[in-house]
DNA sequence: AAAACTTGCAACCGCCAGTTT
DNA sequence: GAAACTGGCGGTTGCAAGTTT
């Protein structure tokens, strides 16, 4: 009845990847293909589950990813998507090629909910945090913070349950629930203004220090289209994937990828 | 120079929807 | 139709590297 378990995790090695294992899934995948995660580990010869293997390959050694940091750009574009999708980072990731999920995500709660925050805006709504009203201290409202006063109800019907609220899970099913709210396309592009303005005077870093003829304009002309920068990223990622993991897996005994064998096998 | 603290990211965990038997 | 499995997703964690005290 069904089919055999994924794997028994007895025996599997954890942790982070040596470069010997990385060499070893690279080799299989480039000389078969993915056809099944499960078969991998065994047939590639490592002693890690399937779902480790794939996540491996997804976020780090897959030939299409794009290294290096976030741009501006992407970063005005990841907070758009966010307040148009919330938390699917996955779908969030989609409409950057060579980006992954996770990094998206990492990059989400490590830097952009930093900067929210910075500016006493909660990271969710991007609105000041709503406190009860006994709490007058610090006097934490709307007043407080003219710029974020968002008119014409940027986000306004949108109901978010806090991020703060304990339980992720929670959380979880509360996206749901959300995502039939959605952010209209001028609202967040409002919404982004009014977060730019905050931005300037603060002089967070050179984050979104473009001014308001990056994110406004250039934001509205397509929805969250390729722009040049990724298109290339995209035909030649290949490409740049062959130069930059050799840069990157240069260790004694193995051979950088012959880019042959890669175009060729893996039909891509 | 060393300890304490912070940051960033890779990897894991558990859940879920869809698929297979 | 039910049970079991797979692949994928999002949240969380552990740890190395960097920074501050």
């Amino acid at each position: 009845m069904g089919r055999q378990p994924c794997c028994d995790k007895v025996g599997l090695k954890r942790g982070p990847w040596t470069i010997e294992e990385d060499h070893k899934l690279m080799n299989f995948i480039l000389n078969n293909g993915i056809h099944c995660w499960r078969r991998v580990p065994k047939l590639a010869g490592l002693l890690r589950c399937g779902k480790s293997c794939r996540l491996r390959w997804i976020n780090y050694l897959r030939p299409d990813l794009k290294r290096g940091g976030f741009t501006e750009m992407e970063e005005v574009q990841i907070i758009q998507l966010h307040s148009r999708l919330g938390y699917r980072w996955s779908k969030i990731a989609s409409h950057f090629p060579g980006r992954t999920d996770n990094e998206i995500k990492n990059h989400w709660n490590t830097r952009i909910k930093k900067k929210f925050k910075l500016l006493g805006l909660d990271p969710v709504t991007q609105k000041p945090p709503i406190e009860p009203k006994e709490s007058t201290d610090e006097g934490r409202n709307n007043t407080d913070y003219p710029h974020t006063c968002i008119s014409g109800g940027c986000l306004q019907n949108v109901e978010i349950k806090s991020m703060e609220s304990d339980g992720s899970r929670e959380m979880t099913k509360t996206e749901g629930e959300r995502e039939e709210k959605k952010v209209t396309w001028d609202e967040t592009t409002e919404l982004l203004n009014n977060f730019e303005m905050l931005c300037s005077p603060l002089e967070l870093g050179s984050w979104v220090s473009q001014g308001t003829n990056t994110s406004t304009n250039s934001l509205c002309s397509s929805s969250v289209s390729l722009d040049d920068e990724s298109s290339y990223v995209l035909e030649n990622s290949l490409e740049q994937w062959v130069d930059s993991m050799n840069s990157i897996l240069s260790w004694d005994g193995f051979n950088p990828f012959d880019q042959d064998i890669f175009f060729s096998e893996n039909g891509e």
